[in-house]
DNA sequence: ACAGTGACAACAT
DNA sequence: TATGTTGCCACTG
């Protein structure tokens, strides 16, 4: 199982109107310092049940855009799921996700793995 | 093996 | 608040 594979496991385990951040998910990981890779991992993802619209910047803005993904369209998703997108902003203290306890990341990875 | 790259983050102006 | 700089790390050719 690569570094890919255990980020979309974690996304994946991201709530339904909520938001978290690339450096959460490193950290989920334990691997704090692999924020870019985080990115680099959601950017290669093709059609999938990950909802990566999820992941936004720290500072709660919404900057994704890779090849066909836009950030409008990342703005519209997490609209549609009930989350107050304002000028490409996100309120991190109202929609922020509190993320897994190293536990319920062990879990999310070996289901991942068994899948 | 090695250098380039990017959907980041923290810090300094 | 808004840029610019620097450190990082997994993946790719």
């Amino acid at each position: 199982m690569n570094f890919y594979e255990q980020v979309y496991a974690i996304v994946r385990r991201i709530p339904r109107g909520r938001v978290t951040n690339y450096g959460a998910i490193a950290r989920m990981l334990e691997n704090p310092r692999a924020a870019r890779a985080v990115g680099y991992a959601l950017r290669a993802l093709d059609d999938s049940d990950v909802p990566w619209q999820r992941v936004i910047h720290s500072t709660g803005e919404v900057r994704a855009g890779a090849g066909q993904q836009t950030r409008e369209r990342q703005a519209a998703l997490l609209r549609e799921e009930g989350v107050d997108v304002i000028n490409y902003r996100v309120s991190m203290k109202t929609y922020g996700w509190d993320g897994l306890t190293p536990p319920e990341v062990e879990a999310a990875l070996v289901e991942a793995a068994r899948g």
